[in-house]
DNA sequence: GACTACGATGGGAACGTTCCCATACAGGTT
DNA sequence: AACCTGTATGGGAACGTTCCCATCGTAGTC
């Protein structure tokens, strides 16, 4: 039965102040200079004696400015989207936005709505870590004006820019690595690179990335959610080959050394003699003894990155052509791409 | 040069459909029944034809349903905080909120200006799970009418609802276990407890539930940024103690796990002589061999139930005396808590 | 002393909705 | 024929801002 006292307004400040809505407007926009120092005083008094708060929506009404970023992920549980999600809401602060995220589970169907909902806050710029499907939503939040930035895949049709890990240099980096480690017959594991074009690029690479190195190999692609058993059958295969060549492991995503690394501790399988190595630094990675190589993407940059890009297309130029932001994943060799017979540096820690 | 066709309002889906914005608003309204079936399909038709989509700022501004949630999340890479907020984001979906996610890096000065931000979007609700120091602008958010719940701390002063683990009864489930696991001796790390009640709860627990089941044991508090390197110096000190009797640590939460796990690997510590166990399930404790035991929290619960809340004060009765609302931990025994002398059941996985 | 210029302020029309209150016509009752 | 009752629709005033366009002094200029 407390009672409540209505949330003060602009019009009520302004009474209280003995001024007028514009002035009390003008304090709380960026034209507070233009007042006198004495009316200033006294709209600061009354505001703060009603606890006055601006009202972001009438705000982003009138103007038509949300101050709204809204980001699609496809799965907020993964670690690498919420690095990123952590640079870019970092980066929306800095600008003066607030971040509205949407979590679609990698459910087409949500993504959908979800963006239906982005759309209808106004947002002012999207960030997109999800599938994306072509979407006529998309392209119309486009057309419409809406920046787009898209996370490590592209869409083709929807004039967007795109920021995301040099997925080439990247698979070449693990390719020297694994080489120089002794390895010389090698497994890519991969989600089924049909969603994402960044899983293609990197699959592709691989592909020709074997030859020009003499290393032998072959890609595996199959999804987490609905297909695990076959990994372990797979992983079987490929370790019950005949020959002696060192074998090697590259997990094309940190979901994936997650499921191979359960799978190989399933089979006791000890890490190094059969290489392993994984694109995305996990924390838990340097703790499986002897600890996973790993690739770790600059998550942090890529996600503020991506808020510069939305900035710039929307102070600047809205309709220069898109533009792609690479960035270059770093190398943290640990003991499971120490073959045992050259087993020399065990260990490195992140620094 | 793309022309921005701008985006179709009410008014001009009205004018195309040759109706008026009452009879449009209705139709995308929750009253589309009592418009004729004829004019529902011109109305739809017009509508289609111009891309319209109801602008949500301008419906917020109307009716004072902004129709979001807004959720202050003291670390976003934190596991247990995303989890919950999966669970938050998924409830306000249901109930057709979205989700205004504010990240507060641990920084009370974030909290308050993020506090600030959302009040600023009129959120309708907020779910918090960060420091939330009494906060007047906390106060001040709940006296005006906005529904709180505390995630996992109580804050006394403000009224608002709290939802969490029965921080009690986990910690019996813990020393239960490491006593009948054949452990005599406990540490139990926390992080300083003078931030949230739920550790302070958890550690006097712990304190008292020592005595009765005939264990020995201390606590140890440190912050993990400021003060990791005390953690090595003091698990050394408490290893290196005279007596026989084995020694387990409990750590009060993820975070703790990690660095707890860390430091006794860097000590070639062999997990499960010195037994380890933590509350909060993570996805490596089944990985670090032979398997971390943990507490896990039903995150997914947790979130529902935090949403659920505020539905009810929405709705129902806002004046309600607040209610605590506790969730039971789930036991994941692993090989951490298996003495080498009395090794049964090495490793059981997560189901 | 009339003119312009400028700095400080205020009035009022938008912005795109919702929702209260008409209006219009149909079909029953008296 | 005058009266309700109900259903399908439309007009217009809010909601809390921003921003254009006054207004009103007070100087400075010729």
């Amino acid at each position: 039965m407390a009672q409540t006292p209505q949330r003060a307004t602009l019009v009520e400040v302004a009474r209280a102040a003995g001024t007028s809505k514009t002035s009390v407007s003008r304090y709380f926009g960026d034209e507070r200079e233009r007042l006198s120092r004495e009316l200033q005083g006294r709209i600061a008094a009354a505001a703060r004696r009603l606890g006055y708060r601006p009202n972001q929506i009438a705000r982003g009404l009138k103007g038509g400015r949300s101050r709204l970023i809204g980001m699609l992920v496809a799965d907020i549980r993964n670690p690498y989207s919420v690095a990123v999600m952590h640079g870019v809401e970092r980066a929306c602060q800095a600008h003066g936005y607030s971040l509205l995220v949407a979590n679609t589970d990698n459910d087409p169907a949500q993504e959908r709505r979800h963006l239906a909902l982005l759309a209808a806050y106004r947002v002012e710029g999207l960030v997109i870590n999800a599938a994306g499907r072509p979407g006529r939503e998309l392209t119309r939040l486009a057309e419409q004006g809406t920046p787009l930035v898209l996370l490590d895949r592209e869409l083709g049709e929807a004039p967007a820019d795109v920021v995301g890990l040099d997925n080439a240099h990247a698979i070449d980096q693990a390719l020297d690595h694994l080489r120089a480690a002794g390895y010389g017959e090698l497994l890519y594991v991969s989600e089924p690179p049909a969603q994402a074009s960044s899983r293609r690029a990197r699959l592709e690479r691989f592909r020709h990335g074997l030859g020009p190195r003499g290393l032998a190999g072959e890609a595996l692609c199959l999804s987490l959610d609905t297909e695990a058993a076959a990994l372990g059958g797979a992983l079987d295969a490929f370790l019950a080959r005949p020959g002696t060549v060192p074998r090697a492991l590259l997990c094309a995503n940190g979901n994936v050394t997650l499921a191979v690394t359960r799978a190989l501790q399933a089979r006791d399988v000890p890490l190094g003699k059969v290489g392993l190595m994984g694109i995305d630094e996990l924390e838990w990675c340097a703790l499986v003894a002897p600890g996973i190589t790993t690739l770790a993407q600059p998550t942090d940059a890529i996600g503020q990155a991506a808020v510069a890009s939305l900035m710039q297309r929307l102070e600047g130029a809205p309709h220069a052509d898109p533009c792609h932001r690479r960035y270059q994943a770093r190398l943290i060799p640990r003991g499971s791409t120490c073959r045992p017979a050259s087993r020399h540096a065990p260990e490195q820690e992140t620094p």
